[in-house]
DNA sequence: TGCAAAACGGGGTGGCCCTCCATATCGTAC
DNA sequence: GTACGATATGGAGGGCCACCCCGTTTTGCA
């Protein structure tokens, strides 16, 4: 797993010492992150990783950035669940069943939801693949396979599932029981609130 | 409109001088958040209003606090829009225009979506109406006509309904083009995401 | 082994939230 | 009008934070 695209780009590799560094740094956040959710602080995660405030910051030039690196494993399996999902013989399930995996980890990641959210606009536009992107072309596949088999309708993109379930993983996320009502909203966001779906549910 | 309780309650008014600050802070702290969103800085917000910081604490304990009593007046205007819809002959429009209203509120207020959320579980428990019960108690109507109409599921709560607009508001707070995606993502989730909205569309 | 380039981190700056307490102001009883 | 207790004030200060500067150390290559 490319953890710093230095460390695999031939371009210029990371000195020893700050490969190191980097790698302490990333587990003392993924530490931090696990108890005191996103907001977690930088200054007492450079102090759990042993490193100077400043090697921190030099690694990792904002907190969106440091976020990304510790979710970016959990991202890849995502990635990868939708993979497997994409040969399902239903794409509808296929495509709920994997919204609701996103869920599950926005949930039980505090912080991911925001973070992958925040990355939409005001992450570094040089920064090519973040989390944000890698997620939504996991999910485009799934969503146009939906599609096809006209179990999804066509006006609805990607970007705004992500949205709903981020949202909904955003808003629960401090709750005791987060992931129960997490599922909960999305399904009836998925499904609808009208109670057998017809038209009028949508001319609002 | 009252301010406080002490202005309006017999039991012991305020000092001339506290309620001079007390509105002083909330007119400069709903410029401030008009600025700058939920998370302004409390000290910008005293020293815009001309008092001291320990002023501002005094009078409102918790941020939570004079969010609320910034948003009263826009939350009870959504009250009374409620009480308006109450008599509308289609109880679904009814519900689905209300949530809308809603929407548009909370996003035009950057924070009150989270403010509102924040207060479900967070507030001080000795605070009886705060904001968010007020709504509940608007919305609840609306929606137990609705199901009586059958013309909304159930098993569906008002809780879930305004978690779910508070969620899409949060979620794209920050989004130039907010407003608009709130109602395409409200809109969407309302309507469920499958093309016709068959039961398959409830079993995820 | 020598040395330039790369990386480091202590400490400073400025911001934030919140609290204490000496001081100023208010409202009332006379 | 005055005196006085209750009430309210706000500046100073503590603790925490993000972020940056720059003198020092480490690294890796020749």
């Amino acid at each position: 797993m490319p953890l710093d695209s230095r460390t695999t780009s031939p371009a210029r590799p990371m000195r020893a010492d700050a490969r190191r560094n980097y790698d302490r740094i990333l587990a003392a956040a993924a530490e931090a992150i696990a108890e005191h959710g996103a907001e977690a602080s930088l200054e007492e995660i450079a102090r759990r990783a042993g490193v100077g405030s400043a090697t921190l910051h030099r690694h990792f030039p904002s907190r969106q950035r440091l976020l990304e690196a510790v979710f970016r494993d959990k991202v890849e399996a995502l990635c990868a669940a939708a993979a497997d999902l994409a040969v399902d013989p239903d794409p509808w399930h296929a495509l709920v069943t994997w919204l609701g995996a996103v869920a599950r980890h926005a949930v039980s990641n505090r912080g991911l939801a925001a973070s992958l959210m925040r990355g939409a606009h005001d992450g570094d536009p040089a920064l090519g693949d973040t989390c944000h992107t890698m997620i939504i072309n996991a999910g485009a596949d799934l969503l146009a396979r939906a599609c096809r088999a006209n179990a999804a309708r066509p006006d609805v993109s990607i970007t705004d599932l992500l949205k709903l379930v981020n949202a909904i993983c955003l808003a629960v996320e401090q709750e005791p029981d987060g992931a129960a009502q997490a599922d909960r909203l999305l399904t009836l966001a998925l499904a609808g609130v009208h109670p057998a779906g017809e038209s009028a549910g949508r001319k609002m």
